[in-house]
Formats: C-alpha cells, structure tokens, sequence
RNA sequence: GGAGGGUUGGCUGAGCGGUUGAAAGCACCGGUCUUGAAAACCGGCAUGGGUUCACGCCCAUCCAGGGUUCGAAUCCCUGACCCUCCGCCA
C-alpha cells in the first residue's frame, strides 16, 4: 500500500509515476472520493463529540442524583443521525481502502522506463555459455533418456504441469536444496526456517498478492479460507506481520526451502514443455527485514546471495534490473538473475531479487522502534529466490550434459550426493 | 470432537456500565545527585486520524466483527487465537 497521506497530497506526482509502470489511476476518483470522505469524516466525528459529551453529563447528573429525562430527551434523535453517517463513512472509507489496495508500488527512479520484458536491461554476465563438440539436449530429452523424469506418468497422477522425478535426478534436485540452505545459512547470515505452506488471506493481502491476484492462487476448499503458498516469500514476510520488531533485531534474514503452488492461469501454451514451469515446484527463498535507509544497500546484498548459488554451481547467468512495466505489483525494484540453458539457447529467469521499500510493510503493519525518534515507523521488506530450484535442476542438467547423455555433477554438490559424480 | 479458562500499552499486569486512553511495575527518555557509573529521587513516555502558524483541541482504538445502552475494556452473540482436561491421532 501507498502513503494514504501521499497519495492524497499528490496523487498526480503518484500517477504520472505509476503510469511509468502501465497503471492508470483514477485521480479524479480518488480526489473526489477524498472530498467526500473528509466531508463525512468531520460530520460524523462532530456528532461522536456530542454524544460523548452528553452522555459524561448524563452520567455527572446522575452521580449527583439529578433528574436526567430532559438530557434523555436532549440526545434521543442524536443516536439516529450518528448511525446514519457512520454507515455511510465506513462504506466510503471501504471503498476507498478497496481502491488502495488495488493501487501497486511506486517504480523506484533508478527503474529503467520500458512496458514489458524487452525493455530491461542487462546489468552483467557472468561466466562464459559452455561450448559442446556436439548438439546439445535440452532437459526433457535428457530426463527422458536417463529414464528418471517422467511427465507422462505425473500428469497420470495429477495433471499437465506436474513432475516426477527418480533415482540420481531426484537426489541431485534434493541436493540442491540442501546446498542452497547450508550456503545461505552458513555464509549469508540467514537464519533457516520453516513455515506454513498453507496461508489465510490476510497473510495473502499484506505481501500484496490478495486482493488483486487471487486467480494466480490455489485455493482450498472447507470452512478457512487458506491458499497453498505461490511462494516461501508470503509465510517469511509475514513473520513481521503486527510486530514492532526491536532496532536491534535488524536486520532480520530468513531462508526457507518450500514447494511453491501456482495455478499459472493465463500462461497457457507459454513453457509447456519441460520443468519450466509448474504448478508445483521447490524454491529457496530469502528474506530481509531492514530498517529504511538500508534496503537499497540490502538489495545489492541479496542479489549477490543469489547469484552465489549459481557461480558456486559454476552455471553462466545474467543480471537483469526489471523495466517499469515488468515490475511485480509490491516491488518498487526487481533484479532478476537468468540461467543461460543449451537446450534453449536462451537465458530463463532463475531468480528474482525486489526491493519492495515499505509497501508490503505498511498493509501488515510492520514496524520497527527508531531509536532516533522513539516512533515506531514501518520497515522495509525485501526478498529474492535462492534459487527456484526446478529451474537449477534443469539449467544443470543441460549444462553439464554428456555427449552420452550423462549428466556431470557439480562440484559443489559432490558433498550431497552419497558418492554419485555422474547421473546416468 | 467434548468441557472449562483466557486475550488490556514495548513487556508484566489491575480494571466497579459513567471525569478509565486505561492503576501499578518493568523497560525507555530527560533531570537532580556523583570524579564517572550504579543506586536513590523528580519528571516524561501508546497508536492512527482530523484540525491549528503553534500551545492545543477533537475522533477512533483494550483480539476481530456484530448487538444492548444516553454511555461499553466492563454486559450479550459470533469468530480467531492461546492455555488446561477428556477423546482420537502421524
């Protein structure tokens, strides 16, 4: 959520900024409404005033042992008038509020202008796209010769967009969770966790993929209203949700290994070859919780945390920093890291790193005590994965690919893998 | 699933239907004292909103949402969560 008070005082600086990233906002809408509900707001607090007022006198005469039936008398229409503009403003204010929540993140100034992903920009590569003496496969034709992916018996199972994985494939995905954990853990500061894979919609609404993005969500059905996570960053943030977390518990740092569920509605016929993108699939995620004047350096910070993984894994990637228009709705900037596969001769988001400044923090009401001011104040909240590890499989199965079709296995993930150096 | 108890400020914890936005303690901030610190003493100290140049004034908030009442932290209903006991269970 916007600063109410900002988007008041000057909702046309705020939707020339948003139009940057393709929202158009009703400025006209919101002011008048904003008109009214000033309007309303001082009518009914004046009568609130009246009431408490006359009801303190009712209860002073009384103690006095007064006659009170002309003061009775003197505030019987008073209920009446007061519920009726108290209706009336609750139902402006939820409209407003509605409005509000609808409303996405300012583009930090440093976002390159642009409407969609051909418009960001490379910030810089790293390591080298490995040269084969040979075509190289991509990950479906590999899995499929080495007998241990199999979509057709997931889909039996569930569905389209589901994967079952065997044998030294199934070990080599689990030894990558492990190797990004104990990499985040051990080197980066973060404290491991775990978390509900099942969120209620207020969880949803504070990291901003409720009210908006519900159709992206699998949704339980029964008597709560829980969602099964898109993403460990919902369950993470939302450790802070309702808190003054104390100055001196910034910054906090979690990571988490959790299956992600997306309904991935609307992307039909996009990557529907291939583990690329699933209704369920592992990430590790990591989050920040830090105070203001640090997130831009947090930023930085996280990304590099990122893109550690993948040097460790020796795989070649790229830094991208998101165009306005490509932005997610809560981030005010997202760098995004991208794999480069063989098997698509093309570099594929792996991860995403956003700052998303205090707009999450301000709808869970998240805030930390200033020992400047002794106010509390909103914090900031950041989160990147680390990495989506479906994703790494894959980019490692294309990149370390044999001429047999074998896959080599990373060094640094020698250590998970129970002796095994080759899946074949 | 059944029975009972609870949820109050940063924390602990009082609270009678009426000057209770809320006692007390802790923590925190300022001051006195001290070579310095501690202790002691004095004072301050919730959040959000409206209004004002400002002092201030006003409104809301005691888990959430309804209700009763001139008036609700306090009474009633519903829900969430926590605790205790019984049953079931990986």
């Amino acid at each position: 959520m916007l600063d109410p008070k900002l988007l008041r005082n000057q909702p046309e600086q705020v939707a020339a900024q948003l139009k940057r990233r393709g929202f158009e906002l009703n400025v006209e809408q919101l002011v008048g409404l904003e008109a009214e509900r000033k309007q309303l707001q001082i009518q009914t607090q004046q009568l609130q005033n009246r009431r408490n007022s006359s009801a303190k006198a009712i209860g002073q005469a009384k103690a006095r042992g007064e006659d009170v039936q002309h003061l009775l008398q003197a505030v019987s229409d008073l209920k009446l008038r007061l519920e009726g503009v108290e209706t009336r403003l609750e139902a402006l204010q939820g409209e407003i509020d509605a409005i509000a929540m609808g409303i996405p993140n300012i583009p930090h100034e440093t976002v390159p202008d642009g409407a969609g992903e051909a418009d960001n920009i490379e910030i810089r590569r790293w390591g080298e796209p490995p040269v084969f003496g040979f075509e190289p496969r991509d990950h479906v034709d590999l899995g499929a010769a080495l007998e241990q992916m199999d979509f057709e018996t997931a889909a039996k199972i569930t569905g389209s967009r589901f994967s079952l994985l065997n044998g030294a494939l199934a070990r080599l995905h689990r030894a990558l969770i492990h190797f990004m954990v104990d990499l985040h853990t051990g080197e980066h500061g973060y404290t491991e966790t775990y978390v509900p894979y099942l969120v209620n919609a207020e969880s949803l609404r504070g990291t901003g993929q409720l009210p908006k993005f519900e159709q992206d969500l699998f949704k339980l059905a029964g008597e709560h209203d829980y969602y099964l996570i898109p993403t460990a960053e919902v369950p993470l943030t939302n450790i802070v949700r309702n808190r003054i977390v104390g100055a001196e518990a910034l910054p906090c740092r979690y990571v988490t290994h959790t299956p992600c569920f997306r309904s991935e509605a609307g992307s039909y016929g996009k990557d529907t070859r291939g583990m690329i993108r699933q209704h369920q699939f592992e990430k590790v995620e990591m989050v920040q919780v830090v105070r203001p004047q640090d997130s831009w350096q947090a930023l930085e910070q996280l990304t590099g945390h990122a893109e550690t993984v993948l040097q460790r894994l020796n795989l070649p990637y790229r830094v991208v920093a998101l165009c306005a228009g490509d932005l997610g709705f809560s981030a005010t900037k997202t760098y995004d890291l991208e794999v480069w596969l063989p098997g698509q001769k093309k570099y594929r988001e792996i991860s995403s790193c956003s700052n998303f400044g205090d707009f999450q923090a301000r709808r869970m009401k998240a805030r930390w005590r200033d020992p400047q001011t002794g106010k509390p104040e909103f914090v900031h909240t950041l989160n990147g994965s680390g990495l989506a590890v479906g994703r790494t499989l894959v980019a490692i199965m294309e990149n370390y690919q044999q001429p047999d079709g074998s896959i080599r296995v990373p060094e640094a993930l020698l250590a998970y893998m129970g002796g095994v150096e080759i899946v074949e």
